[in-house]
This record gives C-alpha cells, sequence and structure tokens, in this order.
DNA sequence: CCCAATTTGTTCGTATGTATA
DNA sequence: TTATACATACGAACAAATTGG
C-alpha cells in the first residue's frame, strides 16, 4: 500500500483515467453494467477514448466508474460482441479499429467459387460533389437535395473487374474529403473514415436483388449489357444506428459469390 | 436443510437432473465453462435433453455437474449467443426449438422493398427420391450417388410466387419421410425436421448469385424465362457442423429484396 | 388480488491462472 | 524474471419476472 510510486506514473494513469467520471451519479432504472456500458460508449464517441487507444486496466476502470470488475467485465462482454472494443489478454483492451482483416470478414462478401478471400484492389472512376437524389437522401435520414460526395470504384480480384460501387456520402459528416486524399489513403476507405474524419462504421443492412447490367456498369465490370448481375444496397452505420454511407454495388457473379453466414458472429465451441 | 421434501419432487428433479453427471473426471486442459458446454451440448445432441425441455435450475444443474453457478452461467451464456438454449427470468432455461418467429428472423431473408417481412405460403410441387448428383454430395459432404430425397417447393408472398426452392435431403438422415408427412406438417419444414427427426438446423452458410431464369424455374415464378433471378445456394447445418440440407433457391426480385445485416444477431443497447 | 415459491438476472468481492511486455 | 493485463472460477446476496395457490 504505501510503496513509492513514481510521479511520472500517477500522471499517467490519471490522463488515462480521466475520460471516465464515476456512474454513481446516474440513477436510471437500467442495470449498472448498461450504464457502464453507456459510459465507455459516450467516451469512445466523443473521442475522448480514439480507436487503437488502450482502455484502463479493468481494475482501475471499475474503480473510476464506481463498479465492480465483474460488472464492468459485462459491459465490456457486449461492447466486444458489438465489434466496439478488442480484448488481448496480457495487452490490453482497445478501441476498435478497421484494419483490413475486418473489413474482408464484416464488411466484403464477394469471394472466389472456391471460398478464397481476397482484398480487391480498388480502382478510382469517379468523384463528384452532388446533391442528393430521393433514395440517398431516404437511406441517409436526410433531406433530398443536401450536399454529398458520390464516389464510383471497380473493385478488382484476381485481375479482374467484379465490383461496381457508388458510394454516396454526406458532405456534413465528410468535410475536407478530396479526391486526392482518397487516392492516397493507404488502407481500406473505413479506415480513412475512422482516421480522417473520426467515424467508425460499426454495422450495415444489404438488401440485394438480381438485374440486368445497364450500359454504365456493364461497361465497367467489362461485361454485355444485360447480363444478370447481382446489386446490393448497403447502408453503414455508425454509433446510435446513424447511417454515414449508402452504397450501391453491382456485383458480377459469374465466377464469383455474395456470401452470407446465418449464425453469430462471435463463433466458437 | 431439513425440511420434509415430497418424495413425488425428489423424484422429479432426480429425472431432470439424470442426463446430466459430473465432469470433475474430465481433465483436458480447456476451461471447466468449457466443459460444461460440452457436457450440456452432448446431453442436448444426445436427445438425453428434447428441444423445448426446460433445463433443471442453475443451481440444481450447477451442483450435478460438480461446478460453480457462475461457472455453469459462462457455458449457458454461449449456447444462448448459439441459439441453443433460451433463457426466460422466472421460468427456465430451455431447450431452443424452431418456432416460426426464429425461422423467419434467422432463415428466411426475402422481404418486400417496403422492409416487410411475411411468412410464405408453401406449395409442394415434387416429392421425389433420387441420388446425390456432385454439387449436392460435396455440400453435404457425402458421396455422389447416396440416396437422397428432392423437393420442390414454391413460396408465396402476398398471394405471388417469388421463391422456388430445391431441396436435397440425406434419405439415411430422414428415414420414413413421406410426402404425406410432409405435405401435413403443421409448422416451417425445420419444425419438422426437429420435431419428426430430431434434427435441429443450428447455422447456415449462404452463397448468391445472379443468373437468367431457366424455363422451368421461370414457369414456376410465372415469368419469361432470361429474366434476372437470384440464385441461393444453403447448407445447413446441426451441431458439430454436419450438413443436412442443401438447398437452391430462386428469388424473383422484381418485388422482394434478398436482405442480409451485418452485425452480431443478439443485439442490445 | 395478493402472497409465496421458484427461477433467472444483477452485483458484489476475492483468489488464482495465463498471456504479454 | 518481474510486473501487468485479461481469463477463469468460486461463492454469496439481493432484484426481478413468473407461476400457482
Amino acid at each position: 500500500m504505501y510503496e513509492s510510486w513514481p510521479l511520472a506514473s500517477i500522471a499517467a494513469v490519471a490522463a488515462t483515467l480521466a475520460p471516465f467520471r464515476s456512474i454513481a451519479a446516474e440513477h436510471g432504472n437500467a442495470p449498472l453494467y448498461r450504464q457502464a456500458k453507456r459510459a465507455l460508449l459516450e467516451a469512445i464517441e466523443d473521442g475522448r477514448c480514439p480507436p487503437g487507444r488502450a482502455l484502463p486496466a479493468e481494475a482501475a476502470l471499475a474503480a473510476a466508474l464506481g463498479v465492480s470488475v465483474g460488472t464492468l467485465r459485462h459491459a465490456v462482454d457486449e461492447l466486444v460482441a458489438d465489434h466496439v472494443l478488442v480484448r488481448q489478454q496480457g495487452r490490453g483492451t482497445f478501441v476498435a479499429t478497421h484494419s483490413s482483416d475486418r473489413f474482408l470478414f464484416q464488411f466484403f462478401h464477394v469471394e472466389g467459387r472456391d471460398g478464397r478471400r481476397e482484398l480487391p484492389q480498388v480502382n478510382l472512376l469517379s468523384f463528384e460533389r452532388e446533391r442528393l437524389d430521393d433514395e440517398a437522401a431516404s437511406a441517409l435520414a436526410l433531406r433530398a437535395g443536401a450536399p454529398s460526395v458520390a464516389i464510383e470504384n471497380v473493385l478488382l480480384l484476381q485481375g479482374r473487374p467484379v465490383v461496381h460501387d457508388r458510394l454516396v456520402l454526406p458532405a456534413s459528416l465528410f468535410k475536407g474529403l478530396t479526391e486526392k486524399r482518397l487516392r492516397e489513403r493507404p488502407g481500406t476507405i473505413y479506415q480513412l473514415y475512422q482516421s480522417d474524419f473520426g467515424i467508425t462504421v460499426l454495422r450495415a443492412s444489404e438488401r440485394a436483388r438480381a438485374v440486368a447490367a445497364d450500359r454504365h456498369t456493364a461497361r465497367a465490370l467489362q461485361l454485355a449489357p444485360g447480363t444478370p448481375v447481382m446489386q446490393v444496397r448497403r447502408i453503414a452505420q455508425t454509433f446510435g444506428d446513424r447511417p454515414v454511407e449508402y452504397r450501391l454495388s453491382t456485383i458480377d457473379t459469374s465466377r464469383h459469390d455474395y456470401v452470407h453466414l446465418l449464425s453469430r458472429p462471435g463463433g466458437g465451441a
């Protein structure tokens, strides 16, 4: 108890603990662990705890929040299941980042007939500032005509064009996004959202249908117009289910499949 | 402690506890809660604990297995996440059954443009005993030529034909399945698997692509041949990832979408 | 309608094991 | 090796939902 602590480490602990205040004041009827979850979520959402940052150790964090370690663990368990946090035994608990692996497994669903999955090579076709049409506006929960950025990509797998993407982003959330910045990003586009705009994509919902390829996408995918292709509309969401991206993907499924696993993501028997 | 217990209730508790033996003998290096999970899983898989049956109360079950309540809860937590068990506060913990709701939310992904989801009306088109072709054999992890049952259905939504299904089942797992029994089932087909053959579908994986409708399915869906349709290949699995059903669905997506949520199924705050 | 018994849900605290730096 | 972090396991108490008398 009465050991001599270096002043530096006291300061460091205090600093990492700073974003978290006790939740004793809260007197809602929600369970304590939910309140703890909310407190953590808010710290992450506000940017007080940016992606990649390690949370304080369980014992310290529990003390800071004014709950027991078990209760804190319950809260963290749920945030891990939500892909908001990542735990590593012996290292710590970290705010999740958009690694290429995560992108591949959570958000990219196109793979070869043989089941091989591969990070696509992305070619930018166009970058435009536009006004939202009705469809995109409704998907993004904004009014039609609001300023937006429209991005067109072709995704190549094993050198062949397989997916044509048209992304629509609310300009209000992506201030300062330029074509240059988009071209020069090192990782996936969701990593760019996170690092440059503080937007973390947590969930998405997709609606797929089969249509005949129109001339524009047919050319992009080097197909005959009228070829059956899959059209996937994605709404990507961040904290609080707020939509941040609307995407229309057109997939040439002559050599690839759109895969969907119907189980829990956590996995593990 | 020394209250008088009715003999009947002692017998009842003993009976519900019978399927579970202590796991103290196990000396694997897996965590205790995993061993407990395995023990529960085996009891369920063997049919000692059939679907719908309530597990013994946590305290009793923990004692029977020789672990603490907390450890048992950890095991049950995972089985709930796996859709193997269902908990209800104040009532008990039950072996999951295939309700219509579960079917709709976990295994049926077609919904109207407006997002409305509806239990389809199923019309049986054909019921045949066949030999497995290469594709179905590989999907079911059996040898080509093995005996099987092939079922063809048309699914109607709001009175219109929307999905054409071709199911292939290994005859070895569905002994005694007849067309009459299939026609007269009260619920979903997965409920029939469970009630009549002791097969619980836990997971499935689907691979989708867009193709031009062939003459056969075009007629079934009242479409012009060549219309773009979605083709979905499903492999449904039971415990231990053993495949039990191969299904080729063809979907008319002119008024409906195939939906896919990219998040965790458990949901929550 | 309320009461009492039963069952899961939440919260606490502590001790020990295991992976990492 | 040592210190730190998360992982596992135990036990106890009370809260909340359900059921049946």
